[in-house]
DNA sequence: GCACTATTTGAGAATCGGTATCATCTGCCG
DNA sequence: CGGCAGATGATACCGATTCTCAAATAGTGC
């Protein structure tokens, strides 16, 4: 069932070919990194991860490779507000591995999740407003099972907070 | 009339007392620069807002207020991914004036919206996750009006992502 | 009103993510 | 194999934000 990842490399790597674009070995390593990732990376994790297996790659070259990937829609830019790129493997030919972002406050820790009735509600949006809509994102900010505990209490108005200590898996 | 920016103003400048913070002149002139803004500013727009009216601050009391008034939560922090920060008043005490935001990827612009329907499928979404979600951020990323008509049209190979092809001239 | 002290402030240095530059290297074509 | 356009990596650079620290000031007690 989860052949994805090593799909959407491929998938990835003929993009850039169909684009005239040569096969060479940095664009290739951050393409192979991304391939094995879950959710979001920043360029500096990617840069990392791709030293981190002994691949020589420059920062610029990390920058370049996912500035184009992100043109060409196989990767998406993700945004959480903590003033880091993130990016990520767009599955793009089907809308299936579509998911939006959950950042928990306390450690910064970032988590995929889907929601279709949020979707069906944003498709609608999109269409109410006159704007040639081509993206969205939603980031929802809050306090993971593991920073709860030791959360800070400062809820003034005091209506949301689920003391669920398991960490919900979300996909 | 207009008085709810005048009792923004007021409430932040007491929530600050509250807090038994002082009353600077730097951290006031942010509030009432914030108090006059219908959607949001980034650091440097506040700054060079309380400058041309002939207040004297200094760059990092203008971030320091900042960080204090979203800490008070009376300061929403918007991050619509280019890599400015943006923030805006947070009418805490009610949501009447809670919106998102409308980026245009050609001039960079960002516009306010709101959406009841939306925001209803965002706390139904809030509450099937086991997280203490306590703010979202919702960023549409697309075409304004004034960019549609010169806007580039790469779409090379498929062109089957767009929800909405038709374009619509914004009102 | 005045002195006192902790807070606040502003200027500039430091930091940090991201971009631009440029000489070098390398797929890929013939 | 030779050549060249595209690709790469080190590094300089830039702009946003944070840090540092001495000077200014708000609030307090007298």
């Amino acid at each position: 069932m989860h052949a994805t990842t090593t799909s959407w490399s491929a998938q990835a790597l003929e993009g850039l070919q169909a684009e005239g674009l040569r096969n060479g070995g940095a664009r290739r390593a951050v393409i192979e990194h991304l391939g094995t990732q879950h959710c979001c990376d920043s360029a500096q994790e990617i840069f990392d991860g791709i030293r981190a297996g002994g691949g020589r790659v420059g920062i610029a070259s990390v920058y370049r490779a996912l500035d184009q990937l992100v043109e060409l829609r196989l990767v998406l830019r993700v945004d959480v507000g903590d003033g880091i790129t993130r990016f990520e493997p767009s599955h793009a030919s089907g809308e299936h591995h579509h998911h939006h972002h959950l950042v928990c406050d306390g450690c910064g820790k970032v988590e995929p999740f889907t929601d279709s009735g949020l979707e069906r509600a944003l498709e609608r949006a999109a269409h109410r407003l006159d704007y040639g809509i081509s993206a969205h994102e939603i980031v929802l900010h809050g306090v993971c099972g593991a920073c709860r505990p030791t959360a800070v209490l400062s809820n003034p108005s005091g209506s949301e907070n689920q003391p669920t200590a398991d960490p919900q898996p979300l996909g």
